[in-house]
DNA sequence: CGGGTTTGACCCGCGC
DNA sequence: GCGCGGGTCAAACCCG
């Protein structure tokens, strides 16, 4: 209660207020979990890890959806002010939709030794796409037809280091920003083993304001070598789809 | 015992 | 102005 009490010295500038509905930019990810023949896949399992830890500080049902939405914070550093949403797609159960919002303002925990230096990025065709990809596209695409005709699609195979079983793993980036269209859209597809994909440069982005189209261009230009992963998670990447292999 | 999760209450923006 | 819905807080609880 008095937690909430309006202390009118206080700075308003850094209270809820601002906090709320301040947050210029967002990264929706799609995380496709395969559920495994047994179908064990827990209905409200935690999302598959990346290198943060997150603390989860709520959790709230969503109108229309009948899965909740949970809120997490980065745990990782004490002033880190990164946050992520998780919630289960309300037509597809295995298809998470993470939303980052903030950024890291630390480095990741794990020094990316695993930092994927084999990753293999290979352009595929929509073949690849899974039925329940489409229905996600059309899920997040619906207001913006135009934007999902960008995505571009990859196929990358990764070395064993985690040589467990194969992963396949469909990456779909949408950034929304506050005024702006632009939108990137992440899906990645795990097998149950959350085996932790590592993805530390998805949260040191910065803010992307002007680049759009020089970063359209790279994409053109860009071979589809083993760089092209760790630069565009570094980057400001739009619009992007990317179908990742792991064998 | 420390860190993470659960859960209900509270706050705020927005639409009507 | 009011109500709804989403986001956050923090006490209580859980777990290693």
């Amino acid at each position: 209660m008095d937690k909430y009490s309006p202390s009118p010295i206080l700075n308003s500038a850094e209270t809820q207020a601002s906090k709320k509905r301040k947050m210029s930019q967002k990264t929706v990810l799609t995380v496709k979990i395969e559920e495994n023949e047994n179908g064990k896949q827990k209905s409200e399992g935690p999302p598959p890890s990346d290198c943060w830890s997150w603390r989860k500080y709520g959790q709230k049902p969503i109108k229309g959806s009948p899965y909740p939405r949970g809120y997490y914070k980065c745990s990782t550093s004490k002033g880190c002010s990164a946050k992520k949403q998780v919630e289960r797609c309300r037509t597809d159960a295995s298809l998470l939709i993470v939303t980052y919002t903030s950024t890291h303002n630390h480095p990741s925990p794990k020094e990316p030794k695993q930092e994927q230096p084999n990753i293999q990025i290979t352009e595929e065709d929509n073949s690849l796409i899974t039925p329940e990809e489409k229905d996600e596209q059309s899920l997040n695409g619906h207001e913006e037809d135009g934007a999902s005709e960008n995505i571009t699609d990859f196929h990358y195979c990764q070395s064993p280091f985690n040589s467990s079983d194969h992963q396949d793993i469909v990456i779909n980036i949408r950034h929304e920003e506050e005024s702006t269209f632009t939108e990137n859209l992440q899906t990645v597809l795990f097998d149950e083993k959350e085996k932790p994909l590592c993805y530390p440069h998805l949260m040191t982005f910065s803010t992307p304001k002007s680049e759009e189209n020089d970063f359209y261009d790279e994409l053109g230009e860009l071979p589809p070598s083993t760089s092209y992963f760790t630069s565009f998670m570094r980057g400001n990447f739009f619009e992007d789809r990317i179908l990742v292999h792991l064998s």
